[in-house]
DNA sequence: CGGTACTTTGACCAGGATCAATCGCCGTGG
DNA sequence: CCACGGCGATTGATCCTGGTCAAAGTACCG
């Protein structure tokens, strides 16, 4: 089984065969992380690259009152600051969400790798746009989508992002957020995230138990929130077998 | 004068002298554009690279319902597409706000200047990791802050950047946006923006007529809505006699 | 068995949306 | 010159999404 980051990578369209054996090796050296764990520090000004192997992380803001913001979501296959050095120091903190294993890339070894590998070097390239481009994506969800759309377009992409890197099946993932946490991620309260979630599950659209999230009709969830998968910029999956597998879209 | 282009990569730190003609260059050779005119459709596959020699304008976002979110605001100085040719097709629009001046750079021309400068190149890595950071605030803006301070912040960061390229004063700028456009920032509706700036201007934190906007104390309006210019990762101005030269505005 | 973290529920309140009417400003055409 | 229409800003009234506060329930863990 291919790590996350090279079937993420491989849907960039970007690759060929010969470049997966070096993607590969990014991932063969990991440390476990602990759920919680801080990554790295607002302000601090880091000299390594850090790719998630396996588990969540995600990258939040804190407001002087207390108020937090999560604004982003590292999955399996994601780098955490594949721009590091050039920004300097840091304007938000990285935690892991889940026990994880995280890749230590040191900077040289991503930079001699971009310089040697170009097709490699846009396939990175890639990821950091596609980041950005869910960024634009969450802000319309925030500025534009009431709470329960918010929440169940937020689901979607988590789907589809972990199918992409087969963790996650046809209709369902482990969602490992508390309450807290998903309101963080969507600027909700806790209080009215559990309403949110009452609610869906009222209207059939998920059934979440045990931090298990199962979508009984995908369609008609992706219907309910506008889900237009086309903000992932993913290349159809090829080589081997393509198939059926992916019935992604909608 | 220098372009606006080289005034902002001046302050990614990244540079020497020997690089600024390069980058001035660039602005050389722009095309007027009108208020409105679109300049990228979202689907589309361009070619070329934008930038913004003189005026505004803006990323955005359209829900099948109607709704519309600004998802960036490109001003002098900045790149509309400096990625395009990577991602594929656009899952957004750019339109002008104001009339103004746009250059069409070949992707080619852009992808031989990497290749060949190196320090540029680390420039505009720099440029798009800046633009990835307004995101994120601008995601915390509308996830965490209420409708007053969201304002109030986007005015502070508007001042910044505008000061950088030599386009406001110490105290002002001009601000080409309806009420409409700044409620599809902000995800306000265009009736309680109104009412939201009659608010700051009761408080006496702006004084805004005729499309242009005063601050009276900047230092009131950053305590006021928690601005910190961190994420804009600005190195001080360096350089000959650096100084209080851009008092631009008009 | 008590502590802690997370979820649920209820009551109440407020930020902000929506609907609707009015007003001011301009540009256009009679 | 004036009437008209369109756009943007303002204001008022009303409604609703979602925040806050508080309490209680649940589950896990040492």
């Amino acid at each position: 089984m291919p790590t996350p980051l090279t079937l993420k990578l491989s849907r960039s369209g970007l690759l060929t065969d010969a470049d997966l054996p070096v993607i590969e090796s990014l991932s063969a050296q990991s440390r476990p992380v602990e759920a919680g764990q801080v990554l790295i520090h607002e302000g601090e000004h880091p000299d390594t690259v850090h790719l998630m192997v396996e588990g969540f992380a995600h990258r939040y803001k804190i407001l002087p009152e207390g108020r937090r913001q999560i604004v982003g979501l590292m999955l399996p296959g994601d780098f955490c600051d594949l721009q590091a050095t050039i920004l300097g120091s840091r304007d938000h903190s990285i935690a892991a969400l889940t026990a994880g294993n995280v890749a230590e890339l040191p900077q040289r070894l991503v930079d001699d790798l971009i310089l040697s590998h170009s097709r490699i070097a846009r396939a990175l390239w890639w990821a950091t746009l596609v980041e950005e481009s869910i960024l634009r994506a969450w802000l319309t969800n925030l500025g534009q989508r009431e709470g329960d759309r918010r929440m169940a377009h937020l689901f979607c992409e988590m789907l589809v992002r972990l199918q992409v890197v087969g963790r996650a099946g046809e209709n369902g993932f482990v969602l490992p957020f508390s309450q807290v946490q998903l309101g963080d991620l969507l600027g909700l309260s806790n209080v009215h995230v559990s309403r949110v979630l009452q609610d869906l599950r009222g209207q059939g659209l998920i059934v979440l138990k045990d931090r298990r999230l199962e979508v009984p009709s995908v369609p008609r969830l992706k219907t309910f929130c506008d889900f237009d998968p086309g903000y992932l910029h993913l290349s159809p999956r090829r080589g081997a077998g393509s198939d059926a597998r992916d019935h992604a879209s909608r």
